[in-house]
DNA sequence: TAATTCTCTACCGACAATATCAGTATATACGGA
DNA sequence: TGTGTATATACTGATATAAGTAATAGAGAATTT
């Protein structure tokens, strides 16, 4: 209870983290609108007053500000820089100076303490600039990015950043001294007499200082402060620089941070005796490691005595020695052709490969062996080269084998996906190889429908070309190229080289033409395109996989640099110094990310040349001769198609290449990146740390939307986002393996080919209509071709569902008895989902079949009685009390039984509503029941509860509607309540009394309404579908019951449904849909208003002043919720491959008010719901429950459902026993404070003749038009009166009359009208929200009883 | 200036409509004296020698000036008004039935209240036997047989090329042989249909006309703006084959509306793979700059290095742009030939759907 | 300003149009002073 | 060496593309008068 109490005030004291004293540093001080209005209320009649000619406060001109002339005068300079467009080569500090300031216009509001620069895109731009010149060691031309980037930055300390990164780099060459660096400094601080030098800075003179053994001179001149700050950059400093450091005699504790403490002591007693070292506790340490990884620095000092050989060595070796492993390692190969992909076996074998070289590995195969011998042990020799380590997990008896065999695991496994997200892409080349050579071998090239040695040839052949690009870009940046000895042609190509060359440089070729090559496998038939993707997609994806690749291999670079000479201790040393991302990133205003121009250029070169290399054997039968041919034609071909009209180009596949990968004999190639992880993932500590251990990832998945971005980096900062952090590190740290016996049956019905549940059949060749005559009639002719088209689509559809199944399928291969981990992030609304795409728990019902937990928790009583609960829902019976379900499986039992001892034969659980998950439920039940007592079953199986119209039950609790609440199980009762029939049946009672009163159309359908008419509409409510997207899906509820030809009385029944459908839930959800209204409304005051201190920049559509104001809240949980619908500009870039259009984010672009209006209410909704799951998160880690979440169904292990239960009920009570909706209400108010708003009103009313005095008025002062963008800033400089310091000012703004002035204190509310009305005028009046809606009398509270609340 | 054309019969009946504003989104040419010109230009009687036994089909007629001076000019036996529009159809019928009282509708007006884009409206014509027009042979046009149509509301585009199609296909109305249409259709369709290889506003639609029909343009609007010479949006070419009448905007309704009438007349075309023609020349315009032989690529993976070097030279290093009908069709039977050509997924352009479950 | 025509119509995960041409602005070349 | 003009190049903005309007209604935005 108390505990619960001191959480939520937790989460209070976040809510409020956002606004605060920043709300007072904004751009009008202290008095507020507000403040204003309540004194000039008096004034402002006298002055309406019919006395008041002149209408500026007494004299003929109009005091003493200026403000007609400067009206008259008002010329807006843009910032303006074009940098961010210039390749490496044409930047130049002494031109590229912008024009304009850099000043921060902040995003949707200036109260928010986020930073928005003007020249934020070129700032990016020579970021990744530098930070590629760095590592191709370019010092000179980093040198001059980094001269331009200072006249880009809105203050010095940002450039420091920029500075550190230089020196950085630089100081790591030995040829560079400490004498040099220093002299580098007093340059540049002669040149930037602001700039100061930072911690950092200090932190890599430091470094560099250990290595000439000058560093105690260097500290002794600082504060001791000072070096403790810098100590902490470990990732500068090196573990060998602490090292030295630390046992630098004169360098005394008090210089070090406590983080470092007991580290120092470390080395301190190492230098003493070496025996403590190996010291027997150390298993107790390692032990810890699970948990300590969230908190690296608090777990106990010790060493382990598993550390002996470096780990750069297995590093290296690993790959090669693994592939001598492959063909003997191979498991089920035979048991499933179909998924028998190379790029997994890749991974897998990465994945296995690493046993005989690391320490950690060896010691976990010795524990195994161990186990072996133990009498009636399970585990054989199979079972171990097939490295099934679940079964041998399971197998094992006592809690301290399982904790040992995780710890061991777990470091065994560190190396591994260590391996994983560096090498993986070597894996996959030497697995391509491998295949190549021994089909060669074999001398079956040409018969072979294998892909792999296929994609190794377009490997051998891109790769020199890669080779050869790579050179010309290397003199490219070197300077090494003469343009006057180049053709015109060739120097435009030089020219356009010149803006990818510095990133291609970066990443071996190698590995270039890998990505390339399985990145373009990954997306076939992404994006509506039939055997084949977007090229654009197919571009950008490439270029984001090669940064991604790039970045992990710098990350590992800096990580090796940190401990590379050490050879004792590597472990606790990591464990100290933790897996730290450059902590320099966290300061940076943007992630310096390449860029989607960059992306698509990169792409565009290599995919360029793989398309002309690619190649695929057809064959064709020559009709006449009848004589066989086979030949090679190009794989992929650039062409273009039309989608609605427009063109988009597409890369397409040749239909041989599309019958390799989509047959049943051949798989995918994976691309091993993103995949799950082996061991627990870096828990989040930033908005871009945490995860996956080298591949970068954020915490938001954020597109196209800097102030998203802008936003959470200001919240991370501000540490706001803890709450958010640790649930999402709760379903991080939830450990999978993949149920073996579900994904064999998959396997089996795979390898078929044909239909079953889930799986596609392969079609060959699809079934076309019987050709019509040549001069059918038009009709006819469309007739047959809507026909085709619709065969050929289903076709296309069936081609690419069994692709992506086969991916998916891929991946859980690979990871078959492996334990594994899904990092995950958030959209922007703060729902969670896993970042590893493809293969997760969020999949459909075959997906989801797949996944058990690692952990094994009995069963108990209860836990058997939910595993049955569990199989009764999945099966499709969910509508009845709990123990009507219970039993309905009991008396089913033995069909649970024969289904999971024969699935192939025994039918039963293939006609559940989810037969995939049933079967795995089946399986875990038949194995409990196997033992004596079924209850002392070990069970993995995750049950789900899951919410009952999840919006709607937030939304209920919001209204509080009492008979709605009810409907959504919120009130207790005994058994679950349907509001999709509940609404039914209200509809059917309206549909009755029509008919009875002779309705034709309610007489038609009186027999005709089920749940399932109703069930989508009442669901799609809640994203505020509108009338006439209801009548659509309500058609096709009632299509069946017309002929073709009768659209119209099918259309018109429809709309009678959905209107009495939609006034049904109206009438049930009173107080929701009241809120919803709410909601809507508010976003659309927002959307549409008008930030006064935003100046146009475009004189032409003065009279259109744009609205440059998301929909931002802030989750209870802190998250900032930032609507990044904004009209998007296109940019077209060039690349070698076609024209592409990026969309531009960084331009000031105006926001989508229709957009943000309509999905304002269900984002709002869904954030709620996010943090209820991340609420519920992570109590439920506290409680050591294992937990999963799809949104708003919620997973744990079957003996923990009912403390899950009541953990997800008293976390909605508590979440909602706030006034939600009047603090969004007050956090609008600040954010959106002094906006002003326009509205229509009648012509005839007093306000409308009070505004139109003034601006005619006005009018004859200025000499022209007046315009909304000229009273939008008279109204600025009003406030700005106002709010002054000096006396005089204010009482000119008070008596200064404007046209929002003069009716800012009239109630003009019932003079609104829309804006189509005729008789309306345009006016500005302040942004005010509606109040809010009464709320019903439900009590929260009784939720805490409420069975079915989740089931 | 004489309006032969005019039927005096009918003159009382206009005045009394006065200048009407109806177009239910449908421009018109609403001044006789211009459309004489026009008629005299088409020369309809010498196409039509006997046209007293000749049946006119009038799709879209409106408010039927045009129509009805071509009914005058021909003497038609039939003359259909097909006409979707409630309120244009009540006003033929009213004056219809003024025509009854003056001529007992020598004229032979007949309204079919159906809508002229839906095809089963051409069915009933037949099935009702309202006409029965007379099949000809393909060599010459049809000379019992006249499409009049307005196309010049928003889907008039497509309708258009859709009737062209049928006279390629010979269904539809073209089922009784090579049946002329004299069509109005706005401004920006015209200039882009009728041109010559080369000229810049050439489309797909432009080269299947080419290549299917003899297409002429009879008649323009002026140039709206004052500053441009007339017929500054059509291909000079064009102008110069065709000699085209300038109409004045002020002729047109709704005021300013830049519309063309185009005199169609099919060929006599042998049965082709129309979709892999189609193809070709869509994929061919989308970079209508390059040169054939770098354009074969996009259709067909392989398609230059197998087919570039059967085109004559001459052929392959031509920029598309400036391929002629004849050119393509070259260029498309080498394709036909080819074992590899692209499939029906490939030409129909085959997109996926969203296919989750609800 | 007033009247009309056009557009869009369910949230998120998961994004994405391009080529061409005409007209204008800027850069380069060149020639003469 | 500085200036002026002619031509080349770069940039911007407009336009077209597909091709059964699916059905429907009602608000809001965009465009035209």
């Amino acid at each position: 209870m108390l505990k619960g109490a001191i959480r939520r005030q937790r989460i209070r004291a976040c809510l409020s983290g956002f606004h605060g004293p920043n709300v007072r540093a904004a751009v009008y001080r202290s008095k507020r609108y507000s403040a204003t209005a309540a004194t000039s209320t008096s004034t402002s009649t006298t002055h309406s007053g019919p006395g008041a000619t002149t209408l500026f406060g007494g004299g003929s001109s109009l005091f003493q500000y200026p403000l007609i002339e400067e009206l008259k005068s008002r010329n807006l300079a843009e910032s303006k820089s074009s940098i961010h467009e210039k390749s490496f080569d044409q930047i130049d500090p002494s031109t590229d100076i912008p024009s304009g300031s850099s000043t921060n216009l902040g995003w949707s509001s200036s109260y928010d303490p986020v930073v928005r620069s003007p020249f934020a895109k070129d700032e990016l731009h020579l970021n990744s600039l530098l930070e590629a010149m760095l590592t191709s060691k370019n010092f000179n031309r980093a040198q001059n990015v980094l001269h331009t980037l200072y006249s880009l930055l809105m203050s010095p300390d940002t450039f420091v950043y920029s500075l550190n990164r230089y020196l950085e780099a630089w100081g790591a060459e030995e040829t560079v001294s400490l004498e040099d660096m220093e002299g580098l400094l007093k340059d540049m601080n002669k040149r930037y007499p602001s700039l100061r030098r930072n911690n950092r800075t200090y932190a890599i003179l430091l470094a560099k200082a250990i290595d000439e053994h000058v560093h105690m001179d260097l500290i002794r001149a600082l504060p001791r402060k000072t070096v403790r700050d810098m100590l902490t950059y470990v990732d500068v400093i090196g573990g060998d620089g602490l090292n030295t450091l630390f046992s630098t005699q004169e360098f005394t504790q008090d210089y070090v941070p406590d983080e470092l403490m007991e580290l120092f002591h470390l080395v301190r007693r190492e230098t003493v005796t070496d025996e403590d070292l190996h010291s027997p506790s150390a298993s107790s340490i390692v032990s810890a490691s699970a948990s300590a990884s969230a908190s690296p620095l608090s777990s106990p000092l010790s060493s382990s005595p598993l550390s002996s050989s470096p780990s750069s060595a297995s590093l290296s070796s690993s790959i090669t020695s693994s592939k001598e492993t492959i063909p003997t390692l191979d498991k089920d190969s035979e048991d499933l052709l179909s998924v028998d992909s190379f790029g997994m076996q890749a991974i897998r074998s990465t994945l296995l490969g690493l046993q005989a070289e690391s320490s950690e590995s060896a010691k976990l195969m010795e524990l195994i062996e161990e186990l072996k011998s133990e009498p009636d042990s399970i585990i054989d020799h199979l079972l171990v080269q097939k490295r099934d380590y679940f079964a041998i997990y399971r197998s094992l008896k006592t809690p301290e084998q399982k904790k040992k065999f995780n710890e061991l695991l777990e470091l065994h496994n560190r190396e591994r996906e260590r391996e994983l997200e560096i090498r993986g892409v070597d894996a996959a080349r030497e697995k391509w190889k491998h295949e190549y050579e021994e089909l060669i071998k074999r001398g079956a090239m040409q018969v072979s429908r294998n892909l792999n040695p296929l994609l190794y040839q377009w490997y051998s052949a891109l790769l020199p070309y890669v080779v050869e690009e790579q050179r010309l870009c290397i003199d490219l940046v070197n300077g090494d190229v003469n343009y006057d000895e180049l053709t015109a042609e060739e120097a435009t190509q030089m020219k356009k080289r010149a803006h990818y060359a510095p990133y291609f440089v970066l990443i071996k070729p190698e590995n270039l033409s890998v990505i390339t090559i399985l990145e373009l496998l990954r997306l076939n038939s992404v994006g509506g395109i039939a055997d084949g993707m977007r090229s654009t997609r197919a571009m950008v994806s490439v270029g984001k996989a090669l940064e991604l690749d790039y970045k992990a291999q710098e990350l590992c670079k800096t990580e090796r640099k940190k401990y590379s000479k050490l050879t004792k201790n590597q472990q606790d040393w990591k464990r100290y110094l933790g897996t730290r991302k450059d902590s320099e990133k966290k300061d940076s205003i943007v992630d310096n990310e390449w860029g989607s121009v960059v992306y698509s250029k990169l792409g565009g070169i290599l995919l360029a040349l793989l398309l002309h290399v690619a190649k695929v054997p057809v064959s064709y039968k020559d009709e006449a001769t009848g004589e066989k041919h086979s030949m090679e034609l190009p794989a992929i071909n650039l062409t273009y198609q039309y989608l609605s009209g427009q063109k988009v180009g597409v890369l397409r596949f040749h239909k041989s290449l599309v019958r390799m990968m989509g047959g049943n004999e051949i798989a995918n190639s994976v691309l091993p990146q993103l995949l799950p992880m082996l061991v627990e993932p870096r828990p989040w500590t930033a908005f871009n740390d945490g995860g996956y251990l080298y591949t970068p990832n954020q915490v938001i998945r954020i597109k196209d939307s800097p102030e998203t971005f802008a936003y959470l980096k200001a919240a991370s900062d501000r540490k706001n986002l803890d709450l958010v952090y640790d649930g999402l590190n709760v379903l991080g740290s939830t450990a999978w393996t993949v149920n073996k016996r579900v994904f064999e049956v998959i396997g089996h019905y795979w390898n078929t080919g044909e239909e079953f549940i889930d799986i596609p059949p392969i079609v060959e060749e699809p079934q076309m209509p019987p050709s019509i005559p040549h001069n059918a009639e038009p009709m006819e002719k469309f007739e047959y071709q809507k026909q085709v088209r619709k065969i050929l689509n289903e076709t296309a559809a069936l081609k690419s569902q069994r692709c992506d199944i086969n991916y998916k399928l891929e991946i859980a291969r690979g990871f078959l008895g492996e334990k594994m981990y899904f990092p995950h992030n958030l959209d922007f609304r703060g729902r969670a989902y896993p970042i590893s795409p493809h293969f997760n728990h969020l999949g459909n019902d075959l997906t989801r079949s797949l996944f058990l937990f690692w952990e094994g928790k009995e069963l108990g009583v209860e836990g058997l009685r939910w595993v049955k609960i569990h199989l009764s829902n999945v099966f499709g019976i969910d509508k009845v009390s709990l123990d009507e379900r219970e039993a309905f499986i009991n008396k089913n039992l033995d069909h649970v039984f024969a289904s999971a001892r024969d699935p192939l034969n025994y039918d039963w659980w293939k006609k559940a509503d989810k037969p995939w998950q049933a079967l795995a439920c089946c399986f875990e039940l038949e194995e409990a029941y196997q033992l004596e007592d079924p209850t002392k079953y070990n069970s993995h199986i995750p049950i789900h509860q899951d919410g009952s119209c999840n919006g709607l039950q937030h939304y209920a609790a919001l209204g509080g509607d009492i008979e709605g609440a009810k409907q959504v199980n919120l009130t207790p009762a005994d058994k679950p309540q349907d509001v999709y029939q509940y609404v039914c049946n209200l509809v059917q009672k309206t549909v009755d009394k029509d008919a009875a009163d002779g309705n034709e159309i309610a007489i038609f359908l009186q027999d005709k309404l089920t749940r399932k008419v109703v069930k989508q509409t009442v669901m799609t409510n809640v994203y505020g579908v509108t009338f006439v997207g209801a009548v659509a899906q309500i058609e096709k509820q009632l299509a069946q019951y017309f002929n073709k030809d009768e659209d119209d009385k099918l259309a018109q029944h429809a709309r009678y449904l959905t209107g009495l459908v939609f006034q049904s839930i109206r009438e049930l959800f009173e107080g929701a849909h009241a809120i919803q209204d709410w909601l809507g409304e508010a976003a659309k005051r927002i959307s549409k208003s008008i930030r006064i201190d935003y100046e146009e920049s475009t004189a032409n559509n003065s009279n259109k002043p744009s609205h440059m104001s998301s929909v931002i809240w802030t989750t209870p949980l802190g998250l900032p919720c930032v609507q990044p619908y904004r009209v998007t500009k296109k940019q077209m870039v060039n690349t070698n491959l076609q024209d592409v259009a990026i969309t531009d984010p960084f331009g000031a672009a105006p926001v989508d008010a229709r957009k943000q209006m309509a999905a304002f209410p269900p984002n709002y909704v869904h954030s709620l719901d996010a943090t209820h799951m991340l609420l519920t998160a992570k109590e439920c880690g506290e409680e050591k429950m294992s937990f999963a979440a799809v949104h708003d169904s919620y997973w744990t292990h079957a003996v923990d459902v009912n403390q899950m239960g009541e953990c997800i009920r008293n976390k909605f009570i508590s979440l909602h026993s706030d006034n939600l909706i009047r603090k969004v209400k007050d956090e609008f108010e600040t954010r959106y404070k002094g906006f002003l708003q326009v509205v229509h009103i009648k012509n005839e009313s007093p306000a409308a003749k009070e505004v139109r005095k003034v601006r005619r008025a006005l009018v004859k002062e200025l000499g022209r038009a007046l315009t909304v963008a000229d009273e939008v800033y008279i109204e600025k400089k009003r406030q700005e009166l106002l709010n002054s310091e000096k006396p005089n000012e204010v009482k000119a703004g008070q008596e200064l009359i404007t046209p929002v002035s003069v009716i800012e204190n009239i109630n003009i509310e019932q003079d609104i009208v829309s804006s189509s009305f005729h008789k309306g005028v345009q006016v500005l009046i302040p942004l005010k929200f509606p109040p809010i809606p009464d709320k019903g009398d439900f009590d929260i509270s009784l939720v805490r009883d409420s069975v079915y609340f989740f089931s | 200036m004489s309006v032969r054309s005019l039927n005096p019969a009918l003159l009382s009946h206009f005045n009394s409509y006065g200048l009407v504003k109806f177009t239910q989104g449908f421009k018109n040419v609403m001044q006789p004296v211009i459309l004489q010109k026009i008629i005299d230009k088409l020369d309809l009687k010498s196409k039509y020698p006997e046209s007293s036994s000749m049946d006119i089909i009038d799709i879209f007629p409106g408010y039927g000036i045009f129509s009805s001076m071509i009914n005058y000019e021909l003497k038609p036996k039939h003359h259909l008004l097909i006409e979707g529009n409630k309120d244009s159809a009540a006003m033929w019928k009213e004056r219809i039935s003024h025509l009854e009282n003056k001529s007992f509708n020598s004229e032979h007006f007949e309204v079919v209240n159906k809508s002229g884009y839906s095809w089963t409206t051409y069915d009933d014509l037949t099935k009702e036997k309202i006409i029965n027009p007379t099949f000809q042979s393909f060599d010459k046009p049809h000379d019992q047989l006249l499409i009049v149509g307005n196309l010049t509301s928003n889907f008039g585009e497509s309708l258009f090329t859709q009737w062209v199609m049928c006279s390629y296909y010979r269904n539809w109305l073209h089922k009784y042989g090579k049946v002329r249409m004299l069509v109005l259709i706005p401004q920006e369709s015209a200039s882009k249909f009728i041109t010559m290889s080369g000229y810049s506003k050439r489309n797909k639609s432009a080269c299947k006309l080419e290549i299917l029909t003899n297409t002429k343009l009879i008649a323009i609007t002026e140039h709206k703006d004052r500053s441009k010479p007339q017929g500054a949006s059509y291909d000079p070419r064009v102008l110069i084959r065709d000699q085209p009448l300038i109409l004045p905007n002020s002729s047109v309704i709704p005021s300013g509306g830049q519309v063309a009438l185009v005199e169609v007349v099919p060929k006599n075309i042998p049965e082709l793979d129309m979709a892999l023609l189609e193809y070709i020349i869509q994929l061919f315009m989308y970079k209508s700059t390059m040169p054939v032989d770098y354009m074969l690529e996009y259709i067909s993976p392989g398609a230059r290095e197998q087919l570039g070097p059967k085109l004559p030279a001459h052929l392959r290093t031509k920029q598309v742009k400036l391929l002629t009908g004849e050119d393509y069709l070259e260029i498309y039977n080498v394709f036909n030939a080819w074992p590899f050509k692209p499939t029906l997924q490939e030409t129909m352009g085959i997109t996926l759907e969203d296919t989750r479950e609800l």
